[in-house]
DNA sequence: CCCCAAATTAATCATTTGATTAAATAATTT
DNA sequence: AAATTATTTAATCAAATGATTAATTTGGGG
């Protein structure tokens, strides 16, 4: 454990790692006391109780997935081409550095779905009111593809970047990856995704 | 619930059901109990105990999720471009019905990375030893893109249509899309996502 | 040094939850 | 129909777990 973090910092922290690794349900508050060191009266003194303390924790975790991509989303100076490159490449740093992190937030918005409408306050307009959107739009009825959703190209973004990160204990598995091979073959995809969207969308590459 | 269902039978579904949904730590075996309508007691009664009941689940929700990919991959008679095609058809069409079922196992995965190793048997061979693996190579080779590595591409078919279902309460929020639209949405993919595929092997599409 | 508030600990509580038991009912066999 | 077995139920147990409490320690200000 880091030591130089106050109490309260090494408790979040902890939360942090268990909530991510076992879920909501899966995590137990002597896990995340045990994982801090400290004691688990101290969980409850300084954030009241798990769910308080999940809650924090899922919005961090939230922030750190949405907000860079919801900024070069809407990037105004960047073109098209350039939006996919610094996404994919902002995207994989901030896996790399998380590599649970969708898996996290994406298991608890199904175990629990009223949270998505409640607790969790991403806006609706969080894929169609952006600059990226109406790039989309313009390059596909440039290219002559009016009749295709901009949706799909996003998905195919976020989807070949996020979705080896998901996937990851399986892909080492049954790819005989070490660690050191599964970042080997990421690395590889900061290049190819972008080149492949290029592909779909006939953009130059 | 389904009555013409023996009690055991029902009470596998409600399990299948709650546990996809909420994972093993989330389900309670009370939740079961309720869903499948009967005591539950009966739950221990023809199953001995959670555990015993989730590894069944889980078994036959890997074998739902892995037996027909196996098996395409492995068909002798077809190339790639038809490979291609039945693959992503015949996920969509599993995933459309079973769409909690990827997100799920990766979730457990992650969860208990151990149980991988131990409890669900599988192969180690099963990307590598395919017929579809060595047309990727082929075909890759005779692309003069003998240095990319196959498993970007199965990685690529993977996540373009699975990750629309396990992204699917966040897409259908964030794209205003209801339970049809996601439906039709998912349609549009049947032939584009192999069209997209066939770009980047420069296969005729 | 003393005081007081903040931080920390050990012990305990109350609820949840997986599992069992013993009794009751239904189905099957003899 | 009687006996036996299989199924189902209500009640209860025991362990796990989130949370609290009361006492102790620590650290800073006067």
């Amino acid at each position: 454990m880091k030591k130089d973090l106050s109490t309260e910092e090494k408790i979040k922290e902890a939360a942090r790692k268990i909530f991510q690794q076992k879920g909501y349900a899966g995590a137990r508050t002597r896990d995340i006391a045990e994982e801090a060191g400290i004691n688990l009266a101290l969980l409850n003194y300084y954030y009241r109780s798990k769910e308080k303390l999940f809650e924090l924790v899922m919005h961090e975790s939230l922030f750190e997935l949405f907000s860079a991509i919801k900024f070069m989303f809407n990037e105004p100076s960047s073109n098209l081409s350039e939006k996919i490159d610094s996404t994919v490449n902002t995207y994989f740093d901030i896996l790399l550095k998380n590599p649970n992190l969708p898996l996290f937030i994406l298991g608890e918005i199904q175990a629990n779905p009223d949270q998505l409408k409640e607790k969790i306050g991403l806006s609706d307009t969080f894929v169609f009111d952006t600059v990226l959107y109406k790039q989309l739009q313009d390059q596909l009825k440039a290219a002559g593809m009016m009749h295709l959703n901009p949706a799909h190209l996003v998905i195919n973004m976020l989807s070949m970047t996020i979705f080896p990160f998901v996937a990851k204990p399986l892909l080492i598995k049954l790819t005989h990856l070490d660690e050191e091979a599964f970042k080997q073959f990421v690395e590889e995809r900061r290049k190819l995704v972008p080149y492949w969207l290029k592909l779909m969308l006939q953009l130059p590459v």
